[in-house]
DNA sequence: AGGAAAAGGTATGAACTCAGACCAAAAACG
DNA sequence: CGTTTTTGGTCTGAGTTCATACCTTTTCCT
């Protein structure tokens, strides 16, 4: 009476639910937003009443995480009116590298995200490109642009080009777009410090940005999306041969 | 000192936490693949210490959200060996429509959602088109196709839809792919339920299917890629008509 | 018939999370 | 200079979730 269903299906589709720890998740969320220098160093976080509702959380929860990110020492935190918690993190070398050698786990998790990357992050730009954007819209894709092209030391950049990507995602206006960019993104950081950085990719890296910052202010989906996968490919055809 | 970041980014980044009540996102996820035709009517469930497994829940947890599947009258449940948890929602009316009409945080969801698919699918669907894929797995593809083609009645056809779109998803072996997917279907599934079918949509939607399955059988990524495109600007015109 | 195995059903104590109220410090404001 | 306001720090009781046992029912196998 009782028949089961073809296999592959639910196999692929019931994932874990995750969320246990909600301060692990808080703890998460905040350290890879400052990381990726989505508060760069000398920023102040949102109040914590503030940050709490905005991670639907208890305050309590919040505060345990915030605890945490100032043990780890991302962040440094004053009491009182104009007080706060302040980015103290230098973008470069900490946390993350502990876990030294990757496991395969770890390492399918990588490669996916390439996979995933590749998908999402040209669909962004496509549809980025194809929204009317409002001139200061455009000027921030311009500014992030210009940080990332202006930024000196390698951290630095590193920092600069999350923030431009997710820049670009946020052009989209679209929460299921940036969510996915900001994840993609935070895997592929982590993946980036564990490489060396060369020169040279560097400067093929910001052309692209440059023809990507273009085709998007000239509304041309198809070459924005064009541009971006090449630029998916190009890092992930170099960070497979490194890490993979 | 402490300055504050541009404000675009830190607005778009931070999402709230998802996951208190771990047993809802359980009864979310059984819910959606149940309704989504990933257990059709008459299969059985996996045993509750699988699933908990699964989900990375303990079964107490587990158990919660079966109860409210049993009481939502999706699935009945039988004891002793060979016994289990067996579908026996009738894939066409229930639930959901509970919320009559649609708030405007709703439809703002499900305007994202279109979004997000309309890069998601077609992305699954060029991936999947360009991995070097086993003859069983065609099959699986071949069969899905087939099952939406031969569906009778509308309900079973709109699940059969869901099992066909989750096929191709599952085709690309990136969890993160299908999970992308996963989501955006039941949102989709969700809308499609709210509006009436019409037998031209259907018929012109097969046609759609059928090429797409070529260009993956083929293995043109392009040209699967802008099948599957053209695939969801209908439905969501279609939608956004219907709904927005 | 009689066990072994597989499935759901039950119970318990520890840990986590929540909401809300209240305290303390420090800057801003009049 | 003192009051107000903003911000982090603390406490508490109720509700969830977890891990880990153990029990009961039913079927399959020898």
């Amino acid at each position: 009476m009782s028949t089961t269903p073809a296999p592959h299906l639910p196999e692929a589709v019931l994932r874990p639910v995750r969320g246990h720890h909600a301060f692990e998740s808080c703890v998460e969320q905040l350290a890879t937003a400052i990381r990726l220098g989505v508060y760069p160093r000398g920023t102040t976080l949102p109040a914590e009443r503030e940050l709490a509702e905005r991670l639907q959380v208890s305050r309590a929860t919040l505060r345990e995480a915030m605890a945490a990110l100032r043990q780890a020492g991302l962040v440094e935190t004053t009491r009182g009116r104009g007080g706060g918690t302040v980015v103290t993190l230098k973008p470069g070398l900490p946390a993350a590298r502990a876990a030294a050698r990757t496991s395969t786990a770890r390492r399918q998790s990588w490669l996916d995200s390439l996979d995933f990357r590749r998908i999402v992050e040209p669909g962004a730009a496509a549809l980025a490109a194809s929204r009317d954007l409002a001139p200061d819209r455009l000027a921030q894709l311009e500014e992030a642009h210009a940080e990332v092209a202006s930024a000196s030391k390698p951290a630095e950049h590193r920092q600069a080009d999350s923030r431009f990507h997710l820049t670009v995602a946020a052009l989209t206006d679209s929460p299921r777009t940036v969510e996915a960019v900001t994840s993609v993104q935070a895997t592929l950081h982590e993946m980036l410090l564990a490489i060396p950085v060369l020169g040279t990719n560097i400067a093929h890296s910001d052309r692209q940005h440059a023809r990507l910052v273009r085709a998007i202010v000239a509304g041309k989906p198809d070459l924005a999306r064009r541009v971006m996968e090449e630029h998916c490919d190009d890092t992930a055809a170099l960070l497979r041969g490194l890490v993979g």
